[in-house]
DNA sequence: GCGGATCAG
DNA sequence: ATGGCTGATCCGC
């Protein structure tokens, strides 16, 4: 199950003080960190810049954070749900998983009883309501917990004749790995919901890699990950801060920052007890443009005086590279880190469950057990995949059937082409004005449809168009038609080449795009999601 | 391994 | 057109 507090840090502040429960409130200042259901009435939501919120909502009140006072009520919170799964997974202050499969079996109770107990206990001892999902797995709890809000819950059976169910109109954005830009690339290619997903099966892993076909075919049958464990458990991989400031150039303030945020990491590492192999400096140039430098110093460095010092090369060198460099952000980061724990230490991977260790502490994890298990995605029979693939032949036999030929072809095809690669040299772009670089492709030039391999206009929008006309299942459709015809069959080709450097290698670049058409195909080969 | 990019909370 | 911060993961090179 996935239990989720309800408006978290608003109920917590109402707690305190009840005069807040009939008025619109919220908390956060500069952008809201939750509000209650009054001030969402007004249209307010947490994530809202408050000053949008304040236009919706005049009379809004606005509480600063206090954390210590949240951590202490999720520290009760937390007691209370150890008593249902001991092992229970604190997915983050206000949201946790818990395997209640063996509460129910000794108490002799069904999820949605147990949980509704759960849920009274919480609400009586800590006067915190919250919500949850029961499912099979923690993709599909999750986004359960989130149909009965506030203060409900929801129960997905575990057959799998619910599951397809559930998942057929659920749009893709209720799942958990897919976000904003993620969801516009489906959308583009004509799948809303879950269920639209296995449709489009035969390229989808053209379009966005191998990993995310995996996920979209998991997502498509409601699988997930079952297994539960403490947060603790899982090894941390990085730690590191960064900070937004107002616009700064300039040699030696660069370095003051730099020197100051060198100081920061070093207590990040003294309080999680960490050095590290790595070292990452990110900034944030005023354009908004991104940019990351590593380098890997001689050890494994924590103190801030090493910090400084090799992470100062590549300042220099941005600077260099980027003249006048104006940055409104900088961080540093490091990866690969070491534990340097004092004391305690478990050579066998014993862990002290005696003090409720803050972050820090990983324990060494029994073993390098990255293999081991890995019931990381619920595993189903082959034969349940294969039912569901006989079902949808049902209502659109002769399109799959034709769309899978297809894929075939397109393979082979593509295996004979499958050379050309813009070298695109990133040493081209000198004057780093991204919105410039893109201007300046309207000569005569053409880029080729990654699809259909036929020039088009070297624009975005009407690039972009024609990809999600070449895409639409209808195009498809008529192409697969007209197969035995001598019309240019399709041909898929892994990067829009352009001999020149006319395509843009990351149009991402400067400020976020918003134009409606968001499919960037060769950006496509990207996706987040936890393993 | 490096650098860009997305996502979540 | 929402902001900033931390951490993780993926992808192409």
């Amino acid at each position: 199950m996935h239990i989720d507090c309800d408006a978290f840090y608003a109920a917590v502040e109402e707690l305190d003080r009840p005069e807040l429960r009939d008025v619109p409130m919220a908390v956060g200042k500069g952008v809201l960190t939750t509000c209650n259901y009054h001030a969402r009435k007004f249209g307010c939501r947490s994530g809202m810049a408050g000053f949008v919120a304040m236009k919706l909502c005049p009379q809004l009140i606005c509480l600063p954070l206090n954390f210590d006072k949240y951590n202490a009520k999720a520290k009760e919170v937390r007691t209370i749900l150890a008593t249902y799964d001991p092992r229970f997974e604190s997915a983050s202050i206000d949201e946790a998983y818990l395997n209640i499969t063996e509460y129910c079996n000794e108490h002799h109770m069904d999820p949605e009883e147990a949980v509704s107990q759960l849920r009274a206990e919480v609400h009586e001892k800590t006067k915190i309501t919250v919500s949850a999902g029961i499912a099979a797995n923690a993709k599909l709890a999750k986004i359960a917990s989130n149909r009965n809000k506030p203060n409900g819950q929801y129960r997905i059976a575990s057959d799998r004749t619910t599951i397809m169910e559930f998942m057929r109109n659920l749009p893709t954005r209720k799942v958990n790995g897919v976000g904003r830009v993620f969801e516009r690339e489906l959308d583009a290619i004509g799948i809303k919901t879950c269920g639209n997903i296995y449709t489009h099966r035969a390229y989808l892993s053209k379009l966005f890699g191998e990993k995310a076909f995996q996920f979209l075919m998991q997502c498509y049958l409601g699988l997930g990950r079952t297994k539960i464990q403490p947060a603790e458990e899982y090894e941390r991989k990085s730690v590191g801060t960064e900070s937004t400031f107002r616009e700064l150039s300039g040699k030696t303030e660069l370095r003051e920052k730099l020197r100051h945020i060198a100081e920061e990491l070093e207590k990040d590492l003294e309080r999680t007890q960490h050095k590290g192999r790595t070292l990452v400096l990110k900034v944030k140039l005023h354009t908004f443009e991104v940019l990351t430098r590593q380098s890997s110093p001689p050890k494994a460095v924590h103190l801030s005086e090493d910090l400084y010092k090799y992470a100062l090369p590549m300042l220099t060198k941005l600077e260099k590279e980027i003249p006048n460099m104006k940055l409104r952000l900088m961080g540093l980061r490091v990866t690969h880190i070491v534990s340097i724990k004092k004391g305690g230490i478990d050579f066998f991977g014993l862990k002290s469950r005696a003090a409720p260790s803050r972050s820090g502490t990983p324990v060494p994890k029994s073993e390098s057990g990255a293999n081991s298990d890995d019931g990381e995605w619920e595993v189903w029979p082959e034969a349940e995949f294969e039912e569901a693939a006989r079902q949808e032949r049902e209502d659109e036999m002769n399109e799959l059937e034709a769309l899978s030929q297809e894929h075939q072809q397109l393979q082979e095809q593509e295996e004979n082409g499958a050379s050309l690669k813009a070298p695109l040299d990133r040493q081209a772009r000198k004057p780093p004005s991204p919105k410039i670089e893109e201007n300046l492709n309207e000569k005569e030039e053409l880029w080729n449809c990654p699809i259909c391999s036929l020039p088009q206009p070297a624009d975005d929008k009407i690039f972009n168009s024609h990809i999600d006309f070449c895409l639409s299942r209808q195009t498809i459709k008529d192409v697969v038609k007209s197969t035995s015809s001598p019309t240019p069959t399709m041909q898929l080709i892994p990067r829009p080449q352009s001999s020149s450097n006319s395509m843009p290698a990351k149009r991402k670049r400067g400020r976020p795009r918003n134009d409606g058409v968001a499919l960037e195909p060769q950006a496509a080969k990207r996706k987040p999601f936890f393993s």
